[in-house]
DNA sequence: ATAAAACTTGGAAACGATTCCAAATATAGA
DNA sequence: TCTATATTTGGAATCGTTTCCAAGTTTTAT
């Protein structure tokens, strides 16, 4: 394997009987070439096999065709192919490839994997985190366009693309509404973080603008896990009067919810309907019955990101805080 | 941002005073440079804030210090994360980064993604698949070392690392019957591929190593779908002699299977354990109980393809089809 | 037919590192 | 002290493109 190839820009120059000047133009197909004389160099360049070396492109041009792709944690959640996805498929769209590093959270891999994408004249980076939360990047970062993905830095100073959690929450609970719910539980992570305090409050906004009034022994907050969606699910039940529908923080709290309803010897949907977010499709698609709940764009986050660093309008003053709908994904829970 | 960096190694060798070929010796920490002139180099450099640009190395030396990374549907499976960042971790320990191009199993971009990769002269190429299975990669893929993934070419042409599901097979089984399960059922894909015979394989070969003669009336193909888990199961559940334990193909399957079995009124692990493939955590952690699983090795099989590439070892003359081992998860259905 | 404008073309210079060679300097051995 | 050897050093050449300029060719307008 690995026979090098030697055939430079010159080669076909000579076996075509042209400039050098002239290969690069038809390569880059600038305008201003003859029609013989491109079919000639296309020509030798079939004929040869030359295969341009990009490397020496990009030292002439300071273009790489690169963007950078640094992530905290890829191994432990099941969307990192889908944001990967979204970043790859803009990129490819832009003629552009993915340089990827995944950190672990260490903040000094962050600042090396940085200075390496610098030293590589990438585009721009995108700086991805796989939950929702505030960051702050390493600074060298500034020296190139970044753009944060499911994270934002606290002054707002860099463009940042994450999910619309307010309207996710007034949507979910919309939705039960509309079922006819008037009386609905949230169970809530037990922990502040942007979807925490956001989903809340799209709850909140929910029952007000429908003239239902908060009732706060209808939200527990436990931690994101089955068990706290089950313990959660279990005081919910133990309440005097019953909600007819209850909000999940996530699949996974949903999950453990279900069990606690069906243990109680209520059914879904009709005693107890359910939604919940995430969608995480392993989970939901398989529960019984098929759990309804609001989707995460981490498709969408990631085309985002890369169509900002590689789209090419101006950059405005203030960086962009872009906030991307969660569409509701209808099983059979409500 | 993006304040471009014009210091180059002349900025440096001017101002520290010495010439450039010193500053590279310096940079590359080459010996036979005496420590004033290293340090007056390293103080220049930090004050200038040089970079270096990375494109012009690559030209001179021919190394890129990259990997290509291919893979087929990373958005759809939660097991893309792992093996990237198998990959990823070795490929940083060797200071390389990782080029990753999603090509959702479409030949021609395929094609084009080896190219782009043989054009920025990656050091070598990880071929991805995120199901184990015969593939055909592209043929300009040849002028570059491969590893592939997950996967491998039927005349075994190409470096392979799958995992052992002969052995996966053999052990779950074998942990039946370390349990005193002396009659166990099997519920399999209904496609061939090599995880469906191969395991069906190790399950064979277990019983007979404990003297239990295989009974075909216990092994029961169905889509590998938990609701294929749950047909299979119900059917062995009619049995008149029912098994006290079951080997599933994979946890979607054994999702479906459990609930078969609670329907059926047996208690798990008690009346019936349960054995199955893949460790998708979300899933095998959280079923009641929790699911004892065999564990697929996509952390290992990332490190693995990226150690061949960059290990430096000669290739021997008949690529190695590495297997790798699944471990057995520990829960509670067994 | 001629001047002006528009296309084509070749090739030198530049991008920013590494590598090699020859020269300068230091060290050791006698 | 002087030579032989080892260590340091500077700088030209090189990697393979793109870009720019000047020159050559064609087309158009008059």
């Amino acid at each position: 394997m690995a026979m090098r190839n030697r055939i430079t820009i010159h080669d076909i120059a000579r076996h075509a009987g042209v400039g050098v000047g002239t290969v690069s133009r038809v390569l880059n197909d600038h305008p201003n070439v003859s029609a013989e004389t491109r079919a000639a160099v296309q020509k030798a360049i079939s004929e040869l096999g030359y295969r341009p070396r990009s490397a020496a492109k990009t030292l002439r041009t300071r273009k790489s065709l690169a963007i950078g792709f640094i992530t905290d944690y890829i191994a432990t959640t099941p969307f990192a192919g889908n944001v990967i996805s979204g970043a790859q498929d803009v990129a490819w769209q832009y003629d552009h490839i993915l340089l990827l590093v995944n950190t672990n959270g260490d903040p000094a891999l962050e600042e090396a994997a940085v200075e390496m994408m610098l030293s590589r004249e990438v585009e721009g980076i995108i700086y991805a985190t796989m939950w929702h939360r505030p960051v702050t990047p390493p600074k060298n970062i500034l020296e190139t366009n970044v753009a944060l993905l499911d994270c934002y830095v606290e002054d707002r100073s860099l463009p940042s693309v994450v999910p619309d959690e307010l309207r996710g929450g007034y949507e979910a609970t919309a939705r039960l509404i509309q079922s006819g719910h008037r009386r609905i539980a949230f169970i809530n992570h037990n922990i502040p973080d942007p979807a925490q305090v956001l989903r809340a409050e799209g709850y909140c906004r929910a029952l007000a603008d429908h003239d239902i009034t908060y009732d706060e022994t209808l939200v527990v907050q436990r931690v994101a896990e089955p068990y706290g969606g089950y313990e959660a699910m279990g005081r919910i039940l133990r309440l005097s009067k019953l909600p007819s529908a209850v909000f999940c923080y996530n699949d996974r709290m949903a999950m453990g919810a279900y069990d606690a309803i069906k243990e109680h010897g209520l059914r879904i949907p009709q005693d107890m309907a359910v939604i919940s977010y995430d969608n995480q499709e392993l989970l939901a698609a398989n529960l019984h019955p098929a759990l309804t709940t609001m989707e995460l764009p981490h498709y969408g986050m990631g085309r985002w990101a890369a169509q900002y660093l590689l789209g090419g309008e101006l950059k405005p003053a203030s960086p962009p805080q872009v906030l991307l709908a969660c569409p509701l994904i209808e099983r059979q829970s409500v």
